[in-house]
DNA sequence: CTTCACCGATACGGTAGCGTAACGAAGTCT
DNA sequence: AGACTTCGTTACGCTACCGTATCGGTGAAG
């Protein structure tokens, strides 16, 4: 169920959706806060700090200060492995889950008011 | 011809075109700058300072700032306004364009790459 | 000419991000 | 036991962004 997006629709839903993120959500997150955020929530778990990095080819203490930020925001929480106590396991919260609902419904709607 | 998505699709969307433009492409504009950029390239000039800073809801100072960070990036140039000198107005580069067009591909990339 | 309003840029102190390098804790190996 | 590796975190110096306040430069009105 693949999506065709003509090149006006893709930058479009693009301006409209960071447009209503600026203004609806004073939080201003970096491209690399949200692809981590969105990769917590997105792929299934469970989420290293030495995975995260690896996958977004960014360095170890790029997640470290993203997860410290998130984590103030209450958007992740960060507990040790206890099979392996060197890993730290990332988990979800409510409230990051209700924000990325927001974000979801934001990009339905701008996709949604898209003119041809 | 609006766009029709799922909660699935919408997510799955903004995360892939985020992680690809986190690994593709190493600058990390912030969601502010990306709202600028595109304001700047979808909606017709003129632009200016107070005008951008007016309809995104921030600060001129915000706005001066990014002109600066995305001017040495080579994406959007500076001109007084001759009519009324107080002005400045903000034009389009070739290389402005060319990024955009950059992530307009990723983007319908990654919209086709779906899966359901 | 003076005054006032407006526009964009700048100054300032503070915060948060960056990359590199080093650190302590925990596991592995001999 | 000791040496070595693998984790995540922290330290360091640096850069970029933030908001508030203010600054020149320009135009308009009296």
């Amino acid at each position: 169920m693949p999506l065709e997006l003509s090149a006006s629709q893709a930058l479009g839903l693009w301006h409209a959706v960071s447009f209503g993120q600026v203004k609806l959500d004073g939080r201003d997150l970096t491209l690399r806060q949200m692809a981590i955020l969105l990769e917590i929530y997105l792929v299934p778990p469970p989420h290293t700090v030495r995975g995260l990095a690896a996958k977004l080819g960014v360095t170890k203490p790029v997640i470290t200060r993203a997860l410290d930020t998130m984590g103030d925001m209450g958007f992740v929480t960060r507990e040790r492995d206890e099979r392996d106590r060197r890993n730290v396991v990332i988990k979800r919260t409510v409230d990051g889950a209700l924000y990325l609902e927001k974000l979801c419904d934001l990009i339905i709607d701008q996709g949604r008011a898209l003119k041809p």
